[in-house]
DNA sequence: TATCGTAAGTCAAAGAAAGTCAAAGTTAAA
DNA sequence: TTTAACTTTGACTTTCTTTGACTTACGATA
């Protein structure tokens, strides 16, 4: 068996019942297993995305660590669909006919669609087209994951 | 945890009720914690800065003291205020900070925190060292100005 | 006023942890 | 069997924290 098939499996067994949150520490997770530390990033990077339902955030330096969320899967289903087919690149159009799409749902409420619509927008991000649309395609996801 | 953090929240819970200003002493409050002294500048200066909502005083020599200041208002005021104090760029470190302050001060709910927090992380935003701190400043101050 | 003790400030080096990226190795698909 | 996709590895980078040697400022007092 693969070793990030078993590190995947590891870190999954510990969201054991109500803990949608995990912490781990990269160093100390990759001498367990004996592998080095930048096989845990792409473990992470592989199995744990947000259309796989997870948020990872990471801080570096003295008592640093790796934090992964478990979305609840009571997450709408139609959520996790629009996030699944959400490519790698959106552009500010498609956020608007999204966010009136979820409006119209009673999937999102006025405040979110507010900061959803403010956190995506050209002119806060202000990057050039390619990078934008695929920053502003992270954002809207991770955003959309993280509702509730 | 981070020493840093446990000074830093020492700190903080000297500010209790109403208590706008606080005196520290530094090296009572290194000598409390095991650290050196200068830790303690190190903790006033990435979490007790001006565009965080303080203003901090000292004096050196005989009875010097630390003297900070929390700039709270209306909590419209103490938005507007540190989205002023808040330059060009933005880490994420200091996304943290500013998040926890506007949770115990209720300005913001979890909710708001965590689309914040989301929204200007370091894995989702992904980009250049130069870029990712502007961009991040940018979409955090839009947001703020956008809660409600 | 010159000096001395006390306290705070500065700054850079060392330490701690995570991130990146691409080369090399494996496996699966066509 | 070739090719494409996925994994493993490791050298190098970036971020954050801790530490300590040295500097500066204040205030009392000789």
């Amino acid at each position: 068996m693969r070793m990030s098939d078993i590190i995947e499996e590891f870190i999954k067994d510990l969201f054991d019942e109500e803990n949608e949150a995990i912490e781990i520490q990269r160093n100390e997770l990759a001498e367990h297993f004996n592998c080095v530390p930048s096989q845990i990033n792409y473990v992470i990077s592989t199995r744990f995305k947000p259309s796989q339902g997870y948020y990872v955030e990471s801080r570096r330096g003295g008592g640093g660590h790796i934090t992964i969320k478990k979305v609840n899967n009571t997450k709408e289903d139609y959520i996790m669909h629009i996030i699944n087919n959400i490519g790698d690149r959106l552009t500010s159009n498609e956020v608007d006919i999204l966010i009136s799409d979820f409006l119209s749902y009673n999937i999102i409420d006025k405040k979110e669609a507010k900061l959803l619509k403010v956190a995506t927008s050209d002119n806060v991000l202000r990057l050039s087209k390619e990078i934008k649309d695929e920053v502003r395609a992270r954002i809207f996801k991770n955003m959309l994951l993280n509702l509730d």
